[in-house]
DNA sequence: CTGAAAGCGCTTACAG
DNA sequence: CTGAAAGCGCTTACAG
């Protein structure tokens, strides 16, 4: 009788071994399978992927990593002023990739100049693809450098389908135009707008949505006070003073995030109005700055995390595409919602029109 | 004449081999030599070092997480921060763990009754040590949960050092006593305070922090108002309201946060109030919402990232130490900053006392 | 104090 | 479409 020698703890509790075994296929049709390779006959796909969930496996980056080329390093490059935004997309982004196995490098550059530096860190650690924000996927400088480095890329949140590159958006401009319907629905017809910032994509269309839904209402343009916003709650505060600056005043305003619509609704009170009896205001995106302020915002909700979590699949589902040589960057749309709250209401009667003045006493309710 | 199959390329340059012929001694004792272990002839270890050097020789951290009972799966459950807090709790995190080759699992667990599916969650997916933030840390429920599951977990940003757990915090007491100095050099006199959540340990100490520091400038503690809050926005709304609900109002108010302190801010403005004018308003923790709403919020910087930079490192450490059964939880303390921004400024003299009914005209600065 | 063997979990490079 | 063999770079668990 042998003596066997004391087995090694392993680390891992489930593995790729277990999976193949629970399914009665080899360990390698579970590789495949977690590759995304093709030759997998559709059944078997199925029944391994199924136990991986049984399971609740996860591979093990490190023994990727070391045994393959494979792709499981993947760079987030973000150039994004809402951190509410932001915290989503960390948590989508970590929760596929602890799925997957991939590993996330996370690298902000400020900049456009600063991408190239950015970029140049996240290749250096070696990263087999990337997963582009705002503005950074729609600057034609961004793209290139990428394109030069020949690294895969994919955007999320960019206003368009691409040619050249998968995407992960919502459709903003029939959002902007769902919220809009909204507001006419309250009755409102003097409107103000707080647009975002030029470089985005997204900007654009949510001032489409807006000002079509306005025009099937047979609101007149030019009756439409539109501002100029960057997204940020400064911005906002700004873009809100000017709409604010005279008489007659919107009894709503539409902002492009969450963000400015909170600035416009801190800058509506200091100078008196309420909120929402005087003038009702929207966001976009709901993000957290939407449910924590007060009064809460209504919004549209981008499921931002869930996007996050396609992003992760979808780069390396892009990566694996592009290595074969097959096929079309992928377009994604993911469902928006509108969220109401309570910064809207109905429109004010026109005689309520210059009652604005009253701060808040110090009895009232919050 | 055998036919050989191709060799696969190395993803790897210089390997532990190289070293270990470079030298002529075998992988094992380059291995030792790496791992600090005592059990090497002193000659020995400097000829691997030296040729470690000459080689520019680097160890695969994935082949060692891998190989070894080096920990590579780190769990971080959180409750309930503010998402500014979170995102640079995650960023930090993720930019350690891809340092050092570990992967960090991100868990949400909203109520304290649910830490035990939260926490269940990740031991399945088998992470070798925990990252707890406040208030889960200071949970005797979930710290007896951790226990039970065996795991190693290590406290960013509790109150206390603890005999227990490894802790990371920054001295919330000597922090809150820097700014309310920093106030009273200003010349208030009354003062307010928002508490923090009551079940947070570093609220507690913030308080006193303020309450020492002014009792140190001979004002009587029963001049001082204090509130209860529970860091979100709306608690802040709230505890502005009862602090400035009747006169003499206080000049300076600290809150135990900036997200209360934000709230705060955007109350005094409804009011009629102008920050700083009439009413100092300054935060904690330095999160983004500080320096993105106006004015921008004088605070104390909570080093957050370096922070879960940090708790990566310690938590692999603290795996490693429980297992040798050595020493005792290291207590990490970072330095914090006081940050001045234009929330505060001088107390306002006695007589502008009553004039705080101005809200802003259209066309104010921003 | 040192080393040969086995294996961590996965992949590549084959062969069917 | 599937699998057996070898190996990625390092460590553990032995035996000297």
């Amino acid at each position: 009788m042998a003596i066997e020698r004391q087995r090694r703890r392993s680390s891992q509790s489930v593995t790729i071994r277990d999976v193949a075994a629970h399914v009665g296929v080899s360990p390698m049709t579970v590789s495949r399978v977690i590759n995304r390779e093709s030759n997998v006959k559709p059944e078997t796909r199925e029944l391994v992927h199924a136990a991986i969930r049984a399971l609740n496996y996860a591979p093990s980056p490190a023994a990727r990593s070391l045994a393959g080329s494979i792709p499981c390093r993947i760079g987030l490059l973000y150039d994004n002023p809402s951190t509410g935004y932001l915290s989503e997309l960390l948590l989508g982004a970590l929760d596929e990739s602890s799925r997957t196995g991939a590993q996330v490098l996370v690298e902000r550059c400020g900049e456009s100049e600063m991408a190239a530096a950015a970029l140049g860190k996240l290749l250096k650690a070696g990263i087999d693809g990337l997963i582009l924000t705002p503005p950074l996927c729609e600057s034609d400088r961004v793209l290139a450098e990428v394109q030069h480095a020949g690294v895969v890329a994919i955007a999320v949140a960019p206003g368009y389908a691409s040619e050249r590159l998968a995407t992960i958006r919502i459709d903003n401009e029939a959002a902007a135009r769902d919220l809009t319907e909204y507001l006419l629905s309250l009755g409102h017809r003097r409107f103000g707008c707080i647009k975002g910032h030029p470089n985005h994509t997204g900007s654009q269309q949510r001032a489409d949505g807006f000002l079509s839904a306005l025009a099937a209402a047979g609101i007149a343009p030019d009756t439409v006070r539109m501002e100029q916003g960057y997204y940020t709650y400064r911005s906002g505060l700004q873009a809100a003073q000017r709409l604010l600056a005279d008489e007659p005043y919107p009894t709503a305003i539409f902002a492009a995030n969450d963000d400015m619509a909170a600035a416009a609704v801190s800058l509506a009170h200091r100078m008196g109005f309420e909120v929402p009896q005087d003038l009702s205001i929207a966001g976009f995106d709901d993000t957290p700055i939407a449910a924590s302020v007060w009064p809460a915002l209504t919004t549209i909700h981008q499921p931002v995390a869930a996007m996050a979590r396609a992003a992760v699949d979808l780069v390396l589902e892009e990566v694996h595409r592009q290595r074969e040589g097959t096929g079309a960057p992928r377009q994604l749309l993911h469902p928006h919602t509108l969220i109401v709250r309570e910064s809207t209401g109905p429109a004010p009667l026109p005689d309520d029109g210059g009652s604005h003045a009253g701060a808040i006493a110090p009895g009232d309710r919050l």
